[in-house]
RNA sequence: UGGGGCGUCGCCAAGUGGCAAGGCAGCGGGUUUUGAUCCCGCCAUUCGGAGGUUCGAAUCCUCCCGCCCCAGCCA
């Protein structure tokens, strides 16, 4: 990766660390919940944990926070590892899960309950939200709370047993139900859950909570810095209350980061379900979702949404990052390595009144990078360009086809209308246009250099296929804060093209292949429909355009 | 009106008492067989506001203002 890593509090603050000898090797995780596909936010954390364990000569880990069963399940335990994966991070050791402690978190729970500082409790959720107090107001001791070490021990171990009903009693910390601080009123360790884990099966009636679970799984996995979102903050005195009360192996620290946002975008899980649903999308990996998936799809490459994310930097105050911030990076990206090829869009026909021999030509695969090497193309004297390249009179800023002018044919020769054929409509059907040089790479002998150059294909080579093109799912840069989603949604965020022609050797582009087709933009070879039959390119993004919006 | 955070250029973001990096966007100009790329230049006398400490403050202190998060047996 690149040589410039920006300083930031969390890179300031490990290096201390490291200096001091508090730690001697950092150890981060990426601690997803298998209930949802990731998207662009979770890959800046993915960013950031295997980052800095890379930057540090550390390590990070892969621990799947799987203490819901009902909303979890092992497909997106699998979609994760994949999405991880392709974004070029590699996990240390095994993958690891929450539910691989759950031994050791129940063993600790009774130690917690053996101390007196923990208790079963049997208010219902209604009456505990009532017990719970306000934001202003305190809470009140709940009348289950002097319950004796062995009726509490008792009483948990017939909760494991499956000896209650859902939602019957619960495990709780007993702390302190005055404090400011919500997290800390006696909180939740343990439910009941009759459900079957996608891990551990029916083993488990009782599921630990994320704060029983979260920290502890640091703990046992000597995690060193537990780097998570600012909404988490509070739960930070927690946290450590429970590292400081059990005798756990190892203290891990918990810090918190902004999380990412993006202009244009919408991430959370209810919203993106919403999109998917309501078929505004044609599902979760759907180029215009944010989803890694969706974004792999668009053909946005790993290592620009990786470079995104160090380019944005990490911080602690809420921001929404420009999109075109994005966009930049896979233009970046894309133009070093996307090989160069000719798609026409709009096809309309041109005849080379003059060509009497078809001629071989060599082109160049990238402009400024020769170890692309060269493509042969053929081209006789029926070409096809873009209906938009040509004008039958126009103004000087008008760079391509006019009657009468010269352009220049991309890796060919110079040409020059003559005359155009119409329908009854008045719409261009056939350009009559003569050459006006001979070979490629030369300029007119009489010195009348042509103003332009325009891309074509070879009429009788090409071949044809579909191009989507997307644009933002959106138009508002803040959709989620819309009251309605749809409201906002961009009605021209996909427009299919069928009748596009493009070189024929793209019939052999292999799925998940980027090109830059010239002029237009970069395109990638849709990674499931894209086949050598019936070729499916995606728009990954346009070229960046100064001038169309300048000119009329 | 309880608690916890955050406020540096249109958008991100360095900076941790010595005199405001960088990126994105934008705007000029140059090169160019992609109106792309590339190159050059411009773009915060000022760091949410007001006081104060200091030879010196974005950095320390005080007060004020604005925004975000927390009352799931979700994470």
């Amino acid at each position: 990766m690149s040589a410039e890593l920006r300083s930031n509090f969390l890179r300031t603050q490990i290096e201390n660390d490291l200096a001091k000898g508090q730690v001697s090797e950092l150890v981060t995780r990426f601690p997803p919940e298998p209930n949802g596909f990731l998207h662009i936010g979770h890959a800046k954390s993915i960013a950031v944990n295997f980052g800095l364990a890379e930057q540090f000569g550390g390590r990070c880990h892969l621990r799947f926070d799987d203490t819901n069963p009902e909303k979890e399940s092992q497909e997106f335990i699998d979609s994760i590892q994949e999405d991880v994966r392709w974004l070029g991070f590699e996990w240390s050791g095994e993958v690891r899960h929450a539910s691989d402690y759950f031994e050791q978190f129940y063993e600790w729970a009774l130690y917690l309950i053996e101390k007196g500082m923990a208790y079963v409790c049997d208010l219902s959720p209604e009456e505990a939200r009532e017990y719970r107090g306000t934001l202003t107001e305190p809470g009140k001791n709940s009348p289950y709370r002097d319950r004796s070490a062995e009726e509490n021990r008792s009483l948990f171990c017939r909760m494991r047993a499956g000896e209650y009903a859902d939602g019957e009693r619960v495990l709780r910390a007993k702390i302190d139900m005055a404090s400011p601080n919500i997290n800390l009123r006696d909180p939740i360790l343990y439910r009941i859950r009759h459900a079957t884990h996608h891990q551990t099966g029916d083993q488990w009636p009782i599921y630990p909570t994320y704060d029983f679970a979260h920290g502890q799984g640091d703990a046992v996995e000597g995690v060193t810095h537990s780097i998570c979102t600012l909404e988490f903050e509070d739960h930070r005195p927690l946290y450590d209350w429970f590292i400081k009360h059990l005798p756990v192996p190892h203290a891990p620290r918990q810090i918190e980061f902004a999380r990412l946002n993006t202009s244009y975008t919408v991430t959370s899980k209810r919203k993106l379900k919403q999109l998917v649903d309501e078929g505004i999308v044609s599902g979760w990996d759907d180029p215009r979702m944010p989803t890694i998936a969706g974004l792999r799809r668009r053909g946005y490459p790993a290592e620009a949404i990786r470079h995104f994310c160090e380019e944005v930097g990490t911080s602690r105050s809420d921001s929404l990052v420009d999109v075109a911030m994005l966009e930049s990076a896979v233009r970046d990206r894309l133009n070093k390595f996307a090989p160069r090829a000719m798609c026409v869009m709009s096809p309309v026909r041109v005849e080379l009144t003059n060509l009497l021999v078809p001629l071989q030509l060599s082109v160049q695969n990238h402009p400024s990078d020769s170890s692309f090497g060269h493509r042969e193309l053929t081209m006789n004297s029926a070409l096809l360009i873009d209906r938009d390249d040509f004008r039958e009179q126009a103004n000087k800023h008008f760079k391509r086809l006019v009657l009468g002018k010269r352009v220049r044919l991309r890796g060919s020769v110079v040409i020059e209308a003559e005359s155009c054929d119409k329908d009854e409509n008045g719409n261009v059907t056939t350009i009559y246009a003569r050459c006006v040089t001979q070979e490629a790479g030369l300029d007119p002998e009489d010195g009348i250099k042509p103003k332009g150059v325009i891309h074509w294909v070879c009429a009788s080579t090409a071949i044809p296929a579909v191009v989507r093109r997307y644009d933002r799912l959106f138009c508002t840069p803040e959709p989620g804060r819309s009251e309605n989603l749809l409201d906002v949604i961009n009605p021209h965020s996909l427009t299919i093209l069928d009748d596009v022609m493009v070189e024929p050797a793209l019939r052999d582009a292999n799925p998940e292949a980027v090109f830059q087709f010239e002029r237009e933009g970069y395109f990638v070879a849709d990674r499931f429909d894209h086949v050598s039959e019936k070729p499916v390119f995606n728009l990954v993004i346009g070229l960046r355009d100064t001038w169309s919006d300048k000119n009329v």
